[in-house]
DNA sequence: TAAATTTTCAATCATTAGATAAGTTATTAA
DNA sequence: TTAATAACTTATCTAATGATTGAAAATTTA
């Protein structure tokens, strides 16, 4: 019984050898392509699971593909891991605001590969995104119908704006979001501010949660994740 | 908008997700938890629309969970509907006889599950919001028959809309409403008003209340609400 | 270690709520 | 029906609160 379907698109057939050879191991269906075209038309025709994307490819490159399939409405579910190399983090952040769900920098290990591609999995499986819902994490409980978050049975006081942002982040344990990102779901699209706006924000969020404020981590370079 | 918080309590992660799936898919904010002690905390502060409850639990079980909530004047008109395993015929009566209003026998059909919630639902929809119920809270006595609020034996006037928003804000001590969910529970929808004349009613509500007016909470940014 | 990025902090700017008054609409009594 | 009264809404001003910025310090990364 394959645990999944998983597409991976690389030029390099190294990459997609190390791809196949340790998902094919964990049990995962995997099928491999080295063009962005192959990727777009076969991730239409099979609705993979997951879509494992180099970013650097000949002809339609990962970031056309990436918006392409997050801008069908059928294909839009499907999850995306970029693949980068190191050190592209502009990529990685037109990548995320694409859509993408992950990225794993170039080279890397098959643990973090595993591991990557069993968290989004797993994301993808109980992902809603409904503000209205109590979410439970860690010592945290956060609780949109009272505005209140309470850890360990203390209430903590936030602003509107605060308590948007960890309900954002905290909806999402594990995902990285740019600030744009945070900025367009918590003050609409297109609002004009600063980036540094979210940075202060992040940091009363971490002052106010005390010990628990550990759970929101910075990504630098990219911008910010709560802890899963 | 959700169509109902409904929270749910099982120590099988596969039942939470099972029903987490399809009560979301239909509309529904769902709230999983593993104990009934998190139960027990999130139904009293929460006040669920509905509780979906497995009887046979690891610390406080099921059962106990059940004749708690049902005692308590706060959270006694919570529907329960108890998830048993086959065959627990005195579970499930007993159960019924502590105030549980349906069960569902494991396994389950995601069919049948829905069928249960969406009659439970029917059924006790409006006995929660029930706008003639009596309201006793702190030292005010709310009296919606009689159109008449009493502060420890002291009778205070107030007009229809100054009545029905305090009536509204203190059904559900604790919870925060927007000034527009105000409008529309107290004028119907989409009645055309500025949000700001919320607030005038509001200082009018304080007023008269006299030393009772602290109850009426301001959360800036979001809305009102009245104190738990 | 240098460069880039993030954090901190204080000053400034913007938004939100409270108080009060004035203008509208609805209701009641003559 | 009209006049008087009450209820409701809007407007304006002020105070309070929160959001944003920019610059310097600290941290991280290459």
């Amino acid at each position: 019984m394959p645990k999944g379907n998983i597409l991976t698109v690389d030029d390099e057939e190294d990459i997609l050898e190390l791809v196949r050879y340790n998902l094919s191991k964990e049990g995962y269906s995997v099928t491999c392509v080295t063009s962005g075209e192959e990727a777009l038309s076969i991730a239409r025709s099979n609705l993979p699971d997951l879509l494992i994307l180099d970013l650097m490819l000949p002809g339609v490159d990962g970031i056309d593909v990436c918006r392409i399939l997050k801008n069908d409405q059928k294909t839009e579910a499907i999850p995306i891991i970029m693949l980068t190399a190191k050190g592209e983090e502009s990529d990685i952040i037109t990548g995320l605001e694409m859509g993408a769900d992950d990225y794993i920098t170039k080279p890397f290990s098959p643990r973090i590969l595993l591991a990557r591609v069993k968290a989004v999995l797993r994301r993808k499986r109980n992902e809603f995104q409904d503000k209205s819902r109590i979410i439970k994490i860690h010592d945290l409980l956060i609780n949109p119908g009272r505005h209140e978050v309470s850890v360990k049975d203390r209430h903590i006081d936030f602003t509107r704006t605060e308590f948007r942002i960890l309900q954002f982040l905290a909806q999402r344990p594990g995902w990285v979001f740019t600030r744009y990102q945070i900025v367009d779901d918590v003050q609409g699209e297109d609002y004009p501010v600063t980036e540094r706006s979210v940075d202060v924000h992040i940091v009363a969020l971490r002052k106010k949660l005390g010990s628990s404020g550990k759970y929101i981590e910075t990504v630098h370079g990219v911008g910010y994740r709560f802890k899963e």
